[in-house]
DNA sequence: ACGTTCAGTTGAACATGTTCAACACGACAT
DNA sequence: ATGTCGTGTTGAACATGTTCAACTGAACGT
């Protein structure tokens, strides 16, 4: 008698609104698309009808778990020394992964298969890509000592990676909260931020601006910085 | 009449050697392990049997692509500029990568999973680890200018992580040929002999030092060196 | 000879991601 | 009313990694 039918955004929101509170409740694995479905009350093919794959599932998670970081961060960020903001920036997310451990434990592998959608470098995660690279460009614009402007956009093109090189730090680390983590965060914050001071130097400066033109060469840049 | 029955090393080694085969034949999605006991005359459960899982063939795979790539490396390596030596250790690798680029885009997913025993850092790959490790040990005691003492297992440590990094950059990279890696390792590779030079200066020195300590605390050591 | 043992072997069965051909039903033209 | 159309929906079917209880046969003690 009434309707039962649902629009196609209704039912994709219901399943990706299902299926992210099953991932953050029981881990990736043990949320079965059968049980995706079956908890959204609707058929497996249905689900399949409106959401390409788990990957995209898995997807849809970090850009959520992405936003929060980048909005958890932005409120504790404080005018000042680069080290310390890119502190206060990792230990941000480090908090905020924090519930899905078990989760990126179990799933960061289907993120670095080249062609799947999870991989950080494919265009289906720019989005998430993007939010972290201007987060860490405000990082940057915001910072005392003043980064030199020629370096400016390589060096968050470097940190994004290095935002990575964190990010796969916390899923290996087996420690209570991060413990591990949380430590290469303290050593490597100013180390960055002695490694800019250095590059200011006659000696340095050409060195740092050829290692971060190879890296910016090699990972993508910040499309917008700040609003 | 004769006897059918094997000795467990044969069989393993004949499932080992058939799935080696499959994968630089038809990929990693292709072979499955229904098609590999069926080519190697056992019946699945056998497989299983022998080799715990598919996993486990991948993870032979590396370490043979790993011993070829040690050994051409060896073979190529000339005394002189530690960037020159890096330059043909990791052109040495792309080439021999080659045949298996396919294989290492369909299969690194499963290399970079905590858990499994694909991941580089995990127990079950250390020989394969240790077998790079060693031979980037070689590279830079063999090189001139003299790497500072006090840096050497840590920059090792350091190499070994940029061997991972054009390992993945390879992985991402559909130039045929792998160009755009190659043009990656020559301008790294340089990189590399002027950071080693610019360590060996006073007001570089010490942030030098705290860099590499920085990575040796977090990737594992050569144990060895050469024999 | 006969039973026991045990390494090696078998194939069916299971769980899960994914696909597909068919179905349901509201809207809308005739 | 009736037929047509298209979006939303269904559940069975498929491929594949993996598990498991049962089987085989050679070796060995008695």
């Amino acid at each position: 008698m009434a309707m039962t039918r649902r629009t196609a955004t209704e039912t994709r929101e219901l399943i990706r609104a299902t299926a992210l509170r099953l991932f953050a409740e029981r881990g990736y694995d043990a949320t079965t698309m059968r049980l995706v479905a079956q908890e959204a009350g609707v058929a497996v093919g249905n689900a399949y009808h409106h959401v390409a794959s788990k990957d995209v599932l898995v997807q849809e998670l970090y850009l959520e778990v992405n936003r929060t970081h980048v909005a958890v961060a932005r409120e504790r960020l404080q005018p000042g020394d680069l080290g310390e903001r890119l502190r206060t920036t990792w230990h941000a997310a480090l908090d905020v992964f924090a519930p899905f451990h078990r989760f990126g434990a179990e799933s960061i592998g289907a993120a670095v298969r080249p062609g799947s959608p999870a991989s950080p470098f494919s265009p289906a995660s720019a989005p998430s890509a993007e939010l972290a690279r201007g987060l860490l460009a405000d990082v940057v614009d915001g910072a005392t000592p003043r980064v030199p402007a020629d370096l400016r956009d390589d060096l968050v093109a470097a940190l994004w990676l290095a935002h990575l090189g964190v990010t796969a730090a916390w899923v290996h680390d087996p420690t209570p909260d991060a413990r591990r983590t949380r430590e290469l965060v303290d050593a490597a914050a100013p180390l960055v931020s002695r490694l800019v001071r250095l590059a200011r130097l006659p000696v340095a400066h050409g060195v740092a601006g050829d290692v971060l033109a190879l890296v910016g060469r090699w990972a993508p840049h910040p499309s917008g910085g700040a609003a």
